[in-house]
RNA sequence: GGCGCUAUGGUGCAACGGUUAGCACGCGGCCCUUUCAAGGCCGAAAUACGGGUUCGAUUCCCGUUAGCGCUACCA
């Protein structure tokens, strides 16, 4: 083996003059989805991790499914992910003379031949092969026409390039993760480097092979850190490697990420893309600490990590080779202890952002003496809360004096019928308190309760209810407090026509 | 169909020849209590199956099964 691994169980290369090159190449066909962010997370961290380079490149040479306004969008997430990269987004579909420069150095070396079978032939494999199993055993073979022996089945068409596999011969490797693979090459099929020009179009647009490839070696990518699905292709850009004369990079592939009936994450599990947990209200940090926890472990107990911890302990000897799947209940457990473990001043730009979202953000709580009370009151809400939406809906009444009183919660706690009287009482006696603290609002309230002989728990729940709309709250003078005895007073008489009804 | 990969509670991970198989999420119960969370404690729950190797297998080997991947002029 010409490479080993260091102390810290990421393999590097022996002689490694400078930080190792690592690329997360996305494909704009669609949104940037969780198994991608995963990958990309993985390089981002390995990157970081070794001192190296972390290179964006898009991998846009499918014109039929390519949508480049998708590009923003995957950018965005991964911005959003605090995945930042140190190259690019290099995009492949301006490399173009690269692949075919490189496709000719195969033909010309007699690694690649040009074949004249006409596409259909062989496109459309999936859609032959039935799905439910039933009839036609249309059993795929391994591609090998007589083009590959200089006897072109069909001259007048345009040719497409492939690759001339040596028959009779083994080709291995060695993966970080997956260990050592082996395979013959009568196993794998003569692919294809350069597509055939279609009509109208500038020239051959090359294949993920030769794109890949041509890409990791002229960037000089030393560890390609992939999903599993390319464990099995592997072996085609190893061939491709050695006949274009190139090192062979370290390969660590890292296992799927499935959905519940695990099966491959797809759009019919819901949400699969980063942006939705962007908008359903996750932290980048907690959702990246759940994602780095698929298929990787410090190899220990360890789960709750903040990202410098995660960076110091990350390395490829800990990925596993077991799919994985996605679990948004764990996920959700992560952004409630992320919310509430995090230093306040660390929750506070992040809730600024929900109620700017929301249109109930008001600037004075920005900075000066408004300042503190934002972040006492985030602080006062937090344990109570999952998602950041939560503070601008059952948090709501915190922040505006525009909120409604939650059904059930009225039903709940509004019931008896000596409310109305004791809430215009406890209004009264509350906005008697010369000095508003916790101390005099529970006298209040006690007292009122002892002398109208009713328990406070009675009281205490309605007001609750009154003040903020919820049976959810944080206890309930402290909420007086983060409120102000003025509103307090007022809202609790607003409250007293609603309560007869 | 062919080739390959994988296999520990429902889920994510630990145990890398010897443990009463550990942790976390979720689930159930109890405590706390001013609602609801959080927190604390307790509990149910797993080595896919069958053969080997070994004094001893979750762990190593083989087979079966299942899932997944590749088998595209997609990436």
């Amino acid at each position: 083996m010409a490479y080993g691994k260091c102390n810290d169980g990421n393999w590097v290369r022996g002689n490694a003059m400078s930080g190792p090159r690592v690329r997360f190449a996305p494909s704009p066909t669609g949104y940037l989805h969780v198994g991608g962010a995963r990958t990309a997370l993985f390089n981002w961290l390995f990157s970081h991790r070794e001192k190296g380079t972390f290179i964006l490149r898009v991998e846009d040479t499918d014109v039929e499914r390519n949508r480049p306004q998708l590009v923003d969008g995957i950018l965005e997430s991964l911005k959003w992910l605090g995945l930042d990269w140190d190259e690019g987004p290099y995009f492949q579909s301006q490399r173009l003379p690269l692949y075919r420069a490189a496709a000719e150095k195969l033909l010309a070396n007699g690694s690649a031949y040009l074949c004249y079978c006409p596409p259909e032939k062989y496109a459309g494999g999936d859609a032959a092969d039935p799905e439910d199993g039933e009839s036609q055993t249309i059993s795929r073979r391994i591609t090998r026409c007589g083009c590959r022996d200089g006897q072109p089945t069909d001259p007048n068409q345009k040719p497409a390039v492939r690759f001339r596999v040596k028959l009779g011969e083994t080709t291995a490797f060695d993966d970080a993760v997956f260990g050592h693979r082996e395979i013959s090459n009568d196993e794998i099929e003569d692919f294809v480097l350069l597509r055939s020009p279609r009509e109208g179009a500038e020239g051959a647009l090359p294949t993920y092979q030769l794109g890949a490839v041509v890409d990791d070696i002229e960037m000089r990518i030393t560890h390609v850190i992939r999903g599993a699905d390319h464990l099995s292709n592997t072996p085609k850009q190893e061939l491709l490697y050695r006949a274009l004369g190139a090192e062979l990079p370290i390969f660590a592939h890292v296992p799927l990420i499935l959905g519940p009936d695990r099966t491959r994450l797809s759009k019919r599990h819901g949400a699969t893309s980063v942006a939705m947990y962007k908008d359903d209200g996750f932290l980048p940090e907690a959702f990246r600490n759940f994602l780095c926890l698929l298929g990787w472990s410090a190899g220990d107990d360890s789960e709750f990590m903040r990202t410098p911890e995660l960076l110091e302990r990350f390395s490829l000897a800990g990925v596993s080779r077991t799919n994985a799947v996605f679990d948004r209940a764990k996920l959700e457990w992560f952004n409630t202890q992320y919310l509430q473990r995090l230093p306040i001043e660390e929750v506070t730009p992040e809730v600024k952002g929900e109620l700017q979202r929301a249109g109930i953000w008001k600037n004075e709580w920005d900075s000066g003496p408004g300042g503190g009370w934002f972040a006492r009151t985030v602080d006062l809400l937090r344990p109570r809360t999952r998602l950041l939406p939560d503070f601008s809906h059952w948090g709501r009444g915190f922040f505006s004096d525009d909120f409604d009183y939650d059904p059930a919660a009225r039903q709940k706690f509004w019931k008896d019928e000596k409310l109305p009287t004791l809430m215009a009482k406890l209004a009264h006696a509350l906005d008697a308190i010369p000095e508003w603290n916790h101390d005099a609002c529970e006298h209040a309230l006690r007292g009122l309760a002892e002398s109208e002989g009713v328990k406070a728990g009675l009281l205490i729940n309605a007001a609750r209810v009154a003040i903020v709309g919820q049976a959810v709250a944080p206890p309930l003078f402290e909420s007086f407090l983060a409120i102000g005895k003025t509103r307090v007073v007022e809202r609790l008489r607003q409250a007293l026509p609603a309560m007869q009804s």
